[in-house]
DNA sequence: TTTGAATGTTAGCAGCGTAAACATAGTATA
DNA sequence: TATACTATGTTTACGCTGCTAACATTCAAA
């Protein structure tokens, strides 16, 4: 058997964003990961404290990607109105919550105390600061308070409608939902940017 | 050794429902519910197929208290108007959510599938047709497909906002949402109501 | 009275996170 | 170059978990 990996931390992350993509956050055993990256169950002992730790640098990364994508979103045509922006961003945070949803439900799983992982929190109000930006192009001059009122209220129901749109979770309302889903892609102004005037 | 203890299925579930409050669902152990319930720790087997079937009843048990105190916080005031109502309504989901936070996780986690407990299906598509009927009253003649938009809406917006408002999952963000929250309080109007438009 | 279903217990399995003890490889120092 | 230290791997083991199988007891129906 080979010992020193050389590399084993890094492949342990992506080891274990394989399987939380595979078989969501729930079914994700230290030992699974291990197993996937061909070391020994304890191996990863020797990089993470606990297992927490390794599914908080996954949950990082998911912030991480998000924050990109967001940034993406409104990067992509320069030319965009600020309220179009909104709506871009709008539609990548749902987009990215629905094709990464066992990355996204792990970001936002109680069993992992962001405040113990400051990276992580970082991370977390790196992808707020994208909306909080967007807003305050939107609206010139804004009160902080307000805009702080303001993005929270559009990250919560985004956030929210993640939620209720996985059909996993709940069937009847996911019927409403694919209602409300196709109306948000067919005009996600309507269910957006209505939201905004103040 | 007393036998059949006659009536250990709701012992159970009340049990289950206490520690849930306490230790949080994630910490829940079928054996330390038996414990509870001074049952060996596999008598929950002849009431519940599995863990989640049980954990399922209590999570239903959740969404009928909210549809309660849903419903009772329109019916408290019969003369307040449908746009005091659907802002009352605001304020006792958040209210059950941040008091009932364990059982809340727990009625949102995904490791109970909704979809395989019809009664539990039933129950929170109850909870959400509360806020539908006050949505109706407040829009007569509403088209169904944008009602359904509105509660949407509404629904994952306070959804979003408990998940966001708790401290333990993010101090960072809570600071904001602190001062959200307290903006919520001295005027829900303006953060509920004002979405309301259409 | 007897029989069988319902409901309890005990014993035991495999999988889990984690700690301790041990083995090996790479690095700094003498 | 030899030696010691540190980093990083393995093996073993502990207690906890959900769950199954086999057994015990109670109650109700025949």
């Amino acid at each position: 058997m080979k010992y020193h990996h050389g590399n084993l931390k890094e492949e342990l992350i992506t080891s274990a964003c394989k399987i939380c993509e595979t078989d969501g956050h729930e079914n994700m055993s230290l030992r699974s990961i291990a197993k996937e990256a061909n070391v020994s169950q304890t191996a990863p002992y020797r990089h993470f404290k606990t297992k927490e730790s390794l599914l908080a640098e996954v949950s990082k990364l998911g912030f991480d990607e998000l924050t990109d994508r967001l940034n993406q979103s409104v990067a992509v045509n320069k030319k965009l109105s600020s309220a179009d922006k909104f709506l871009e961003m709008g539609l990548a945070y749902i987009e990215f919550g629905r094709e990464k949803r066992m990355i996204y439900d792990l970001m936002h799983s109680p069993s992992i105390k962001k405040g113990d992982f400051p990276a992580l929190l970082n991370a977390a109000a790196g992808a707020f600061d994208v909306l909080v930006t967007i807003v305050m192009e939107l609206h010139p001059g804004i009160d902080a308070e307000r805009c702080n009122q303001i993005c929270m209220k559009h990250w919560a129901m985004m956030h929210g409608l993640i939620g209720l749109l996985d059909i996993k979770i709940d069937p009847k309302i996911e019927s409403k939902a694919g209602d409300a889903m196709s109306l948000v892609k067919k005009d996600l102004r309507s269910f957006l940017v209505e939201s905004n005037n103040f």
